[in-house]
DNA sequence: CGCTACTTTGATATTTTTCAATCTTGGTGG
DNA sequence: CCACCAAGATTGAAAAATATCAAAGTAGCG
């Protein structure tokens, strides 16, 4: 359940990765085509429109999702009202991930975006049957294991600048979300999200965002799209943790 | 990499059977006769005093550890000096989490602990070459994920007793930090690896600590204990998020 | 019994949240 | 094609809370 980044594809691709391996390169997932094509026997594939929610949290868990295409978000609403946005799922990534049959949290489309729908019975046996491909699985949850304790560093922070820098750094991981030409950053979710995934006020986010446009760190282009000025400097930030 | 509780595996399992041992309650693995003994086989069992190290940040990652006795925590210094504890382990939990080959934070005994060490190649083989005994690492994993969003919505509250309470709710689902007879929850770790924990200053957790008594929830008995006064209301301002 | 490490408590400074008002932007329909 | 509307975003001022700096208090261990 979090932002992938890198390479690392839930179903079909390629190379090397890390967690229980010594070897260790990117991290992606190694599937032969047979494993491909027995995956593509059980998965459905899905168009949605923004915004459109993809499951509910507390609905019955019966599939597994991958994205293809697109932006998705999860979030959970506290009893406050306060909302907690758990991840941005990328191209890549999977979610998917319950409780006793139920969802943890609520999936719901930020972009039009093309899914994979897997059965999680289907997907289970298949898994179970296949040591190889599951283990492929499991570098994918041990990455999203990673990626949410990163994310627990970045909450740990007080400063509100220095959150920011680390979202924006984060989204530039994310191949989909950051044109190297332009050096700019695609950020499809609103403030609102951010605030919710930064776990700071809507208005902080905005603040921090216009202190990093002081500084001459980024500028942004529009409330969705931010150009890097000074890499080397927001990197900075976002590692003074 | 974290603590356990609930019963709620990811995707399927139903029994009940503890990590490698025979009993056992709800969230826990299961496996046959000749599973446990076919781990039995790779794994080393160790005992270390409190405060000895595991393994250390970026140090090259060869074994994965589960937690038999005793208590573990898992922590990054940043550049700024600042700690972050990512998590304690308690009986039964596994952890050495790896990226390309190095592991990601240190693991350090807080008490003294007893532990299973698996040569990670050796359990890599055994788990490719058994589905269903993957199936139930790949359940432990993703219940560390849910732990670690659950973190996240912990460290999203903005105000230090309510991040304390949940803290001590964390605490008192263990079954080996809560006594139901006395209702009381012990704390091995300090103030500092506390606050390390919730993102929050030694002193705030201090003051919080004196908050949380002054209202009558809980009744600290020397550093290492308190006594649940009133779960309700401790709950309530827990849930309060 | 005394040292050392860990905790608590106090006062101040910093930062963010809140509350409120205004501004933008994207979409819609006339 | 343009004007209008509503959701989203920004900015300001005051309030609340935690961090920080500093000092004193405790507890456990040798």
């Amino acid at each position: 359940m979090t932002r992938s980044r890198r390479p690392a594809p839930a179903v079909g691709s390629e190379k090397a990765q890390p967690f229980l391996t010594p070897t260790a390169a990117s991290d992606t997932v190694v599937l032969t085509e047979r494993q491909r094509i027995e995956l593509s026997k059980i998965a459905l594939r899905l168009r949605l429109p923004a915004r459109k929610f993809i499951y509910r949290e507390d609905g019955p868990a019966q599939s597994i999702y991958s994205v293809i295409d697109g932006l998705v978000k999860t979030y959970r609403d506290l009893p406050s009202g306060r909302r907690v946005v758990g991840s941005f799922l990328f191209p890549r990534d999977l979610f998917g991930l319950a409780q006793n049959g139920h969802y943890v949290n609520t999936a719901q489309a930020i972009s039009p975006v093309t899914l994979y729908r897997f059965p999680l019975t289907d997907l289970v046996a298949l898994l179970k049957r296949d040591g190889e491909m599951q283990f492929q699985f499991m570098l994918k949850v041990t990455h999203e294991l990673r990626d949410a304790q990163r994310r627990a560093i970045l909450l740990g922070r007080r400063d509100a600048p220095g959150r920011l820098a680390m979202f924006v750094m984060l989204m530039m991981e994310e191949p989909s979300g950051f044109d190297r030409e332009s050096s700019t950053v695609s950020l499809p979710m609103t403030r609102s999200d951010i605030a919710a995934f930064l776990g700071l006020s809507l208005e902080s986010v905005s603040r921090a965002a216009a202190e990093l446009q002081r500084r001459g760190l980024i500028e942004f282009q529009g409330r969705r799209a931010a150009r890097i000025l000074d890499q080397v400097r927001l990197g900075k930030l976002a590692a003074a943790v």
